[in-house]
Parts: C-alpha cells; sequence; structure tokens
DNA sequence: TAAATTATTGACCGTTCGACCAATTAATTG
DNA sequence: CAATTAATTGGTCGAACGGTCAATAATTTA
C-alpha cells in the first residue's frame, strides 16, 4: 500500500488560505480573527503564524494569491490582442465573465476601500494596466476608436462598468424587483453597457 | 448673563455620531474602537452606550443618517427636472459633485455591500431610482436618448460611473502616479465619462 | 539508522475590546 | 424647594484578540 503522508504543508498552507479568505472576505480584516480562520480551516491558530508569520501577512497572501491569478489570466487573454473595436468588446465580455466566475476580486477591492488598506498588492496587476492603455492608444492612432478621450479614462471606465456591476446589482434587483426582468440579467446588462460604451446614448444618425 | 447649560444631550449625540462616523469611515467598522471614537468626540465611552446601546447600534444611525439625507438632496434636485440629454448631462455632472462633496455615501454604499446588507434605508432611495427612470424613459419616448436600451441599466450605468471614479480613484492615480495627469483629475473623469456615456467610443460621423 | 529539520499542537501572555454598573451631578418636573 | 429624571463619569468585568513558546511528532537528510 501507499504510504500515504499524514503531513502534507503544501495542503496545509493551501486550506488556511482559502480559508482565509472565505472568512476575509465575509467579514473584513479587521472583524476576522484568526481562530475563526482556524476553525474553518479545521486547523489550530499557530499554523497561520507558522506559514504566514501574521495576521497581516496572512491577508497579503490571500490578496496577492488572487490578483496574480487575475494579472495572469487576464494577461493571458490581452497578450496576441490587436487593438480593434472588436477586441475591446470581446475583451469587455471577457473581463466581465471573469468577475462573474470571480467575485473574491470585487470584494478584496471594496474592502481595501473601505479599510484604506494601501497595500500594494496591485502592483502585480500595472503592468496589465499599462497593456492595456497601450492597447486603447493604438486603437486610438489607427482611428478606430475616438481619440479625445485620455486612454487611461477608457480603461478605466471599463473595469468600472463591470466591478459596479457585481458590486450594487443587488441594489438593482432590489429596486425594480425580479420579475419583469431578463431571465439572464447579467447577459442583459452586458450587453447594454457594450451598446452604451462604444455607441452613446445619444441616437445615432450614421 | 445667559445661564448655559452645562449639558447639551442634543449635541453630545450629534458629536457622537459624527466622530463615529469618521471613525468608522476611515478605519472601517472592525477596525474601529469605541474609545477611538469617544476620544474624537472628546467624550467618554460610556456615553455611547448610553445614546446608541451598543457599537452595532451606533453603526446604524450612522449610516442611517447619512442615507437619509442623500435620498432627500437626490430627490430635491430630480424633483423639477424635465428630461432631455441636457438635463441627464447636467444631473451627471451635479451627482459627480454631490458625491465629491460627499465621499461618505460611497463608503456607506460599499459597506451595505460587503455586509449583505439589505436594510431598509434603500426603501428611501426606491422612489429616487424610480423617478429617475421614468425621466430616462420619457426621454425615450420623445427620441431624445436611443430607446433599445432599458432605462433601468442606463441609470444604473449614470451611478456606476460616478460612485466608482471615487471608490477606485486612488488605484487610478497609484497607476499612473500624479504627474503626467490633469490638474483637476476629477474634471477631467467627468467630462471623460460624459463624451463616453452619451456618445460612445467609435468615432462619430454625424 | 542517526541527526537534523519541519510540521503541528496546546498552553500561555499581555493587551484591548465591548459592555456593564454604581456613583455623581446637572436639569426637569410637580 | 423637593423629588424625579436624565446626563456623565470612572472603574471594572470577562471574553477575545494577536502573538509567543516550549514540547512533540512526522518527515527529510546525511
Amino acid at each position: 500500500m501507499a504510504n500515504r503522508p499524514q503531513r502534507d504543508p503544501v495542503a496545509t498552507r493551501a486550506a488556511l488560505l482559502q480559508a482565509a479568505e472565505e472568512v476575509f472576505l465575509e467579514n473584513g480584516y479587521g472583524n476576522t480573527s484568526l481562530s475563526a480562520i482556524a476553525k474553518r480551516a479545521g486547523l489550530t491558530k499557530s499554523l497561520i503564524h507558522h506559514y504566514f508569520g501574521s495576521k497581516e501577512g496572512l491577508w497579503r497572501d490571500v490578496k496577492y494569491e488572487r490578483f496574480t491569478q487575475y494579472a495572469e489570466r487576464q494577461m493571458a487573454m490581452l497578450r496576441d490582442a490587436h487593438p480593434s473595436p472588436e477586441l475591446l468588446r470581446a475583451s469587455l465580455a471577457f473581463y466581465f465573465d471573469f468577475l462573474r466566475q470571480n467575485p473574491q476580486i470585487v470584494r478584496i477591492l471594496a474592502w481595501m476601500f473601505l479599510e484604506q488598506d494601501q497595500d500594494d498588492c496591485l502592483a502585480v496587476d500595472r503592468e496589465l494596466i499599462v497593456q492595456g492603455v497601450d492597447k486603447i492608444r493604438q486603437a486610438q492612432a489607427e482611428n478606430q476608436l475616438r481619440n479625445d478621450i485620455d486612454p487611461r479614462f477608457i480603461l478605466f471606465v471599463f473595469i468600472g462598468l463591470c466591478q459596479h456591476w457585481f458590486q450594487d446589482k443587488s441594489h438593482f434587483i432590489n429596486d425594480f424587483g425580479i420579475e419583469g426582468l431578463p431571465p439572464d440579467l447579467d447577459e442583459a446588462y452586458l450587453s447594454a453597457i457594450i451598446k452604451i460604451f462604444f455607441e452613446g446614448l445619444l441616437p445615432r444618425v450614421d
């Protein structure tokens, strides 16, 4: 029979990280106790200090883990992309879908905002941002996008339109009820912002 | 001489509320201690329990106070507004400016998102939302706005473009540095989203 | 296999938290 | 003015916090 190891440090560390992310994102950093994390993971509090040094270290790693994974996937999408409205459209849909499947990102950002978290864990994403802005700038240079808007703002709006939906969607549903809304609300919203983002609200005559 | 009262319960309560809002919104609920609030207000911790019962009670009152005031002011703006692109443009600028001067709102909304707060203070907001959607729908009927987009999404995007800026603006600055950015960054962003919101990103030929 | 390293445990420490309470003082009421 | 109520204080409580440490058990290394 295989001698299954009774200890698996890698799995232990991963279990702590996952439990930590869950509890942190439920309650926020300040409202989360290390014992709650340990209990959720079915492990002891001391292991947290063993692997992460401190509560702050754990929180930092939780953020880092999410953001690097996030940045990698987004970067992979962006890598072989050529600047064009079609690509920007696809990127918007891709990013939107990513957030739908990774709601943790939105929560982490919100917690960092509220708790004045100055941690620069977003540095991982910076290259992503710079690349994205560059693509937009190229598209502008080729006159595929209007060039009288700062590409940084364009990217920011791009991101914001997606993030804000997943952050305040519940208000939307709360205000309008679920009846009378399209079955796939996410998809309906996405196509709405694509229209607005690219064509604007004013009637077009072209 | 006037016999100035040595005690002013109303002022005391108000001072506690204000100090609480400040500290809560600076550090987050969990990172805030009652003694910090008391110290900020120049009062004692016991008074908090006297007036608000508990930490949660204090926080609830802080949120309620801000939110009702918010809804009232917005409603006043919307009341005598007639549907037109110009008005929507002005409303956008007005709302944007309101958030700029009341950053607490953005924080409280973020809190509600994270706390899954289904609180009834959103009910105050509901009429506001419904009114806004109605204005947009009228403008669509008069063909002043394109009518192939659900007005509820339009309003949601309207709100989101403003809120998201004040929530994630620091990331923007962090990513691009302060140099090379226009002096009045808020104003620059506002005019950018007005362009995008109304005209879209694609070059226009009309 | 012996030694060194690493993972894991549970007990413990000093501090701070939210909450509570009895006492005191100012304001209100009758 | 007397009696009652309300505002305010400082002290105190148990619980929970993050963190530390010595001891132990499993694993790896030599």
